[in-house]
DNA sequence: AGAATCGCGTAC
DNA sequence: GACGTACGCGATTCTG
């Protein structure tokens, strides 16, 4: 290709721009999830098309603009061939009331808006295109239809604006195989299933494009008839031929429709304020109205640093002001790879300097050298008495990686909004900040761009950067002022400031210290499983009969109930249920799902683990950084992720071997340690249920306990599988499992379920009385709460839906208990490695981790094995005084999965 | 073509 | 419809 195509320049005085906005319409109706006014009306198809429209008018600054709208009422199309759009489905109601609205948006710009009964808005643009050319003026077709590629030409791009792409004669042909004159031939072959356009049955994009190639169009194809070769082809190109007539004169565009092409009436006036207000303003379109009309700069000022001394201004401002919002400007997200680009400050609100350090393109300003803004900015850093707000866990590893302890830091917005909702989904500076104080925050993201687009963020100029980084430093700042009072006292104090806040220092020193993988292990057991995989393929393929993805559900479904007729065991969303349930009951009527189970478990643990495992090395480091996320899990948990660590299998011999390519570093040792059966504990201290907490302070075996009831045996006569029931019964009450998924698990029948739950409870009374309880008082209060106070709403404990209010009533007799033992851990991890620091001032090395619920693993030099198994059942035994002992189970060895 | 979703499976 | 909390892979489907 020569040129791509390209857009002319915005504003250009010669172009024609014309929207075809039905697609937009339709589009965004399905795209967007549905949403109405106060009034009840309808609005989000019409919100989606206005945001578009306003991002065009900004982004193209159209000098000539039109918009081409279907009129409604059948077309000549309809009347040539009555099963013309045959197949669409009726246009819902709810879109069709927001058409109106489109109309009157359109209006409101003062775009003319040009349609003619009888015909499409396609034809319309064909018009506008043929009356646009001689008179001198390029078109832009902004639209995604491909049908419109027709009319693309050396004067005329269509712009798809949802995937920013410009098509000209090249892109035409890139895409569809032939230039844009062959584009209606190539229509009229293949047919067009969203219009119902028959076209020739069995020719697709592919032999419509070399035909057309070969003989250049419909009537040549016709002519030649007998030299084409597969009799089949010929065949239906000859039965079909009147079809593939009336196909082209369905695709083909009328460019002769009688509608209004004034050329002084097309130039865009910038619309009417007062009635796009109003429209605006009556379908409750915020956003756009704050863009109509820019308020006055409510936004802070911000300055940008470039001289030591300026620097050293403001450390002395900040010194004296009594805290600082620090947010830096990182090259890349992950803050174990990220550079640092710039970083602001902000101590004062409505105020945030910048001070760039890396920005690297032609013509940017001396900047400071990152040392020397270290050395005035790393006393005030690493000053623990002057306090600094931002996002600590992100801050302290970046700080660190560029020699600087962070120390000091008193508020993390992001901390904070977790904490008083940890149900939300949405806790970064822009959702708070949106959430609290109805304002947009903008990201360095948003500047970047992404895509094909995206730009360095060390190549972004230092004036945008700094005024969206200061901006984000004050707000940090107006938000740690905003939301630091709810935690002024209570037990919302003691769980930021004693437990979140200092854990977030502690993820940052477990993230960066990383854990070290036995990659030539790792790389050794894909290859055998590899070889595995290959033969259980075959052998798959074999029974199936043909050849097929054995990896793919959707595939399997089609053999294992079409082609084999096994019967159909459940049903998912959309398809037939191919789980490890379905396969193992249909594994004596056949070889085939036995095959597919020992192929999943393989492929699974290759693909999730022994593969990805590797990738996830730090070139640098050599080790895996996994990222712990303190403001994800609805309970309190930590999750991880990239890679997540706390999903390593453990229960099938091959996955526990995936344990055993984690190992410590050089020479040392790895220690695990993990609380035995937390969450019955935390029951039973919470409940204070007799039986269950006289079982713990016995040190009895708690399964054994509950088999013991559950069977009417006595404790010594339990065998093995009835405690194995009584640990999945045990389980079930924690999750709140019904009788149904009980006797799913166990393979019994309900009824004895019912049985095995009605007999927990009675032996554990205490623990139906305070399940209830529980449920009853969330209800009231709308939360419910953990030991240290995490609060977590559960507002469909009222709902009218029953299935909602049952899954809810799980939620909250579940969230307690899980989210206690989160507490715990969280308290203890915060202990521990307070004494860690306190040892390493004394030649200590040992670390921690990796953190998995209720498991703590560490590395240590052996001569610190027995220091550290001390310290580590200490404060993890005694990082919460419960009724019943907390037990701590620890092990030592060569790799995490000899340690356990 | 990239993003989102689905189906599935791993952990505690 | 029936088990709480997560993350992520490969395949498939959608597309603000």
């Amino acid at each position: 290709m020569a040129e791509p195509a390209a857009l002319p320049p915005p504003a250009a005085p010669d172009a024609l721009h014309v929207l075809d906005i039905s697609s937009y319409v339709f589009r965004a109706y399905h795209a967007l999830p549905p949403l109405s006014n106060s009034k009840g009306e309808p609005t989000h198809a019409v919100a989606g098309v206005s945001q578009m429209i306003f991002r065009l008018l900004a982004d193209r600054k159209p000098h000539r603009l039109a918009v081409a709208w279907d009129a409604p009422g059948p077309t000549f199309r309809k009347e040539r061939y009555a099963e013309y759009k045959a197949t669409r489905k009726e246009t819902p109601p709810d879109l069709i009331a927001q058409l109106g609205r489109v109309r009157e948006v359109v209006e409101a710009w003062r775009i003319p808006l040009l349609e003619r009964s009888g015909f499409e808005a396609d034809d319309v643009i064909a018009t506008l295109v043929r009356r646009a050319r001689a008179a001198g003026l390029r078109t832009v077709i902004v639209s995604g239809d491909k049908d419109l590629l027709q009319l693309v030409g050396p004067d005329v791009v269509m712009y798809d604006t949802m995937h920013d792409r410009v098509f000209g004669p090249d892109e035409t042909e890139a895409k569809l195989g032939v230039p844009p004159s062959q584009v209606r031939d190539l229509l009229a072959l293949m047919g067009d299933s969203s219009d119902n356009v028959p076209g020739v049955p069995s020719v697709g994009a592919k032999t419509a494009a070399r035909l057309l190639g070969q003989y250049g169009d419909l009537d040549a194809i016709y002519a030649h008839l007998d030299d084409i070769g597969g009799k089949a082809l010929r065949g239906k190109l000859e039965q079909f031929k009147d079809q593939a007539y009336l196909s082209r004169d369905l695709v083909t565009l009328k460019d002769e429709v009688d509608v209004p092409f004034d050329l002084d009436a097309l130039v865009f006036d910038g619309g009417d304020p007062a009635a796009l207000r109003r429209v605006f303003g009556e379908l409750e379109m915020h956003r756009l109205l704050a863009q109509l009309d820019p308020a006055p700069a409510v936004e802070g000022r911000h300055d940008v640093v470039t001289t030591a001394a300026a620097l050293e201004d403001i450390a002395a401002r900040v010194r004296d002001a009594g805290g600082v919002a620090v947010c830096s400007v990182l090259d890349r997200d992950d803050p174990m790879q990220a550079q640092l680009v710039g970083v602001a400050l902000s101590w004062v609100e409505g105020l945030g300097v910048y001070v760039p350090l890396a920005h690297r393109y032609v013509g940017a300003p001396d900047q400071l050298s990152l040392e020397d803004a270290r050395a005035v900015l790393a006393p005030l850093l690493e000053n623990s008495l002057v306090p600094k707000y931002g996002d600590a866990k992100q801050e302290t590893i970046v700080w660190a990686r560029h020699g600087v302890t962070l120390r000091g830091v008193r508020f993390d917005t992001r901390i904070a909004s977790y904490v008083l909702d940890p149900s939300r989904h949405a806790h970064e500076l822009q959702d708070v900040a949106r959430a609290e104080l109805d304002a947009e925050v903008g990201t360095v993201a948003q500047l970047t761009g992404k895509g094909r687009k995206r730009v360095d963020v060390d190549a972004l100029e230092v004036e945008p950067t700094a005024e969206v980084a200061g901006s984000r430093a004050d707000y940090t700042l107006r938000l740690t002022r905003l939301l630091e009072p709810r935690f002024a006292e209570g037990a919302l104090h003691a769980l930021m400031y004693d437990v979140e806040l200092p854990l977030a220092r502690v993820l940052a020193s477990i993230e960066r210290r990383g854990v070290r993988i036995d990659v030539p292990m790792l790389e050794a057991m894909s290859k055998d499983v590899a070889k595995q995989l290959e033969d259980l393929e075959a052998k798959a393929c074999e029974l199936a009969g043909h050849d097929f993805n054995v990896g793919s559900p959707r595939q399997l479904e089609t053999i294992l109930f079409d082609e084999l007729g096994l019967p159909v065991q459940k049903k998912t969303k959309t398809a037939r249920s191919t789980d490890v349930t379905v396969l193992e009951q249909l594994a004596p009527m056949h070889d085939l799902p036995k095959i597919i189970l020992e192929h999943r478990g393989l492929a699974k643990l290759r693909s999730t683990y022994l593969d990805a495992l590797p990738r996830e090395v730090d070139p640098e480091t050599g080790r895996v950084h996994t990222h712990y996320n303190q403001d994800v899990a609805a309970t309190g948990r930590l999750s991880s992720s990239e890679p997540n660590l706390q999903n390593i299998p453990v229960k099938s011999e091959l996955g526990r071997r995936i344990r055993d390519a984690f190992i410590p570093a050089e020479g040392w040792g790895m220690l695990a340690a993990d609380y035995s059966q937390i969450e019955l504990r935390v029951l039973a201290h919470m409940s204070g249920d007799e039986a269950l907490s006289a079982a713990f302070n016995e040190g009895a075996d708690i399964h054994r306990k509950t088999a013991s009831a559950l069977f009417d045996v006595a404790p010594e006569d339990v065998t093995r599988a009835m405690r194995g029931r009584a640990k999945t019964v045990n389980f079930a009450v924690l999750y709140g499992q019904t009788k149904f998924a009980l006797a799913r698990n166990l393979e019994i029948d309900q009824a004895e379920a019912q049985r095995y739950i009605d007999a927990f409870f009675a032996r554990y009374r205490g623990v139906a009385r305070f399940l209830d309880e529980v449920v009853e008082r969330a209800r009231e209060d709308g939360y419910v709460t953990t030991l240290l106070g995490r609060r977590r709403p559960v507002p469909d404990l009222r709902s009218s839906n029953g299935n909602l209010r049952k899954a809810a009533e799980r939620v909250a007799r579940n969230t307690p208990i899980q989210g206690t033992a989160a507490d715990i851990i969280k308290v203890a991890m915060v202990r521990i490695e307070r004494a860690l620091e306190r040892r390493r001032r004394n030649g200590a090395e040992a670390q921690m981790l990796l953190t998995v619920h209720d498991e703590l693993v560490f590395e240590a030099p052996p001569g610190e094995r027995e220091a550290l198994t001390t310290l580590v059942r200490e404060e993890m035994g005694g990082a919460m005084k419960l009724d019943v002992p907390l037990v701590v189970q620890v092990g030592w060895g060569e790799s995490w999965g000899a340690a356990k």
